[in-house]
DNA sequence: TATTGTTATACTCTATAACTATA
DNA sequence: TATAGTTATAGAGTATAACAATA
């Protein structure tokens, strides 16, 4: 008997969607939308090898990543060529408009964020986060073992 | 400049899922799905006093909650009965056997959440979880203020 | 007339299955 | 033949709008 009073699923689940509702106008603003923003960042450490790498990346599959890349291409904000190796593969990659975008959407994020942890003490917001992405890892290394 | 590696969002999100995706198998084995078990368990402590409030408390628009509470009765779980203050409105509350069943699933679902939870030390998990639903009030208060 | 619950319709999102090109 | 990417189709999930009962 530990006394939590909610299930953490639905904190988690109810959180998420605070936190989205959060984001979506100020990513609205730079005219990015939430998925394009993750595919962005998923990005912004260096090119993915194939569209397939990046789908499992990002949590979308393939088919649903397809018209995300199509709509960020046609803005100039990535390119998406041929891998010399073996020309199924398209490697995908910011432009340099790509990057600087990307990093503005960051700083506005990282912005919000710190105003809706605002309310907490800075001892306990660092503690905080380390647990969490410790536990994302954790949970995550759990299902890959299923 | 805070040296957080990922976004919040991201990161809850990523855990939501997660979370949702190893309760989803413990509740179908008990003939329960994901939205049944949160009208449930929004029922425990009480009825509501109309399907609207418990539309809001749910998080589901009163339209998607009418088929669950349709298939909850059926059933046997939960009960609609009019209001004799005003008719219009529908008090729903849980059957014995619907209190029954939604103390099995709570159980189930804390025991996977404490295996979920057990690679976190005893002190960290529960600082952790404290802070979790602070945030939760927080961020939903932001929000209402909006 | 306004509101609760319900039903019906349309729309969006997601998943499945074919198709093209490379290997 | 197998795989990466793409396209097309079908299905699930969600939102919008109309309807009936009550106030």
């Amino acid at each position: 008997m530990t006394g939590q009073r909610h299930d953490l699923g639905a904190t988690f689940v109810r959180l998420s969607r605070a936190v989205v509702a959060a984001e979506q106008p100020v990513l609205a603003e730079l005219g990015v939308e939430m998925w394009d923003y993750v595919v962005l960042s998923a990005l912004r450490d260096g090119p993915a090898h194939s569209q397939a790498r990046l789908a499992a990346a990002t949590g979308r599959d393939t088919t649903r990543l397809i018209p995300i890349l199509d709509r960020l291409e046609a803005r100039g904000l990535l390119r998406r060529t041929p891998d010399p190796a073996d020309r199924r593969n398209r490697i995908v990659e910011l432009t340099d408009s790509g990057t600087e975008l990307t990093a503005t959407c960051q700083a506005a994020i990282r912005t919000l964020e710190a105003r809706l942890l605002a309310g907490l003490p800075g001892d306990e917001r660092t503690a905080f986060i380390t647990t969490l992405e410790r536990l994302a890892e954790l949970i995550s290394a759990q299902r890959g073992a299923h």
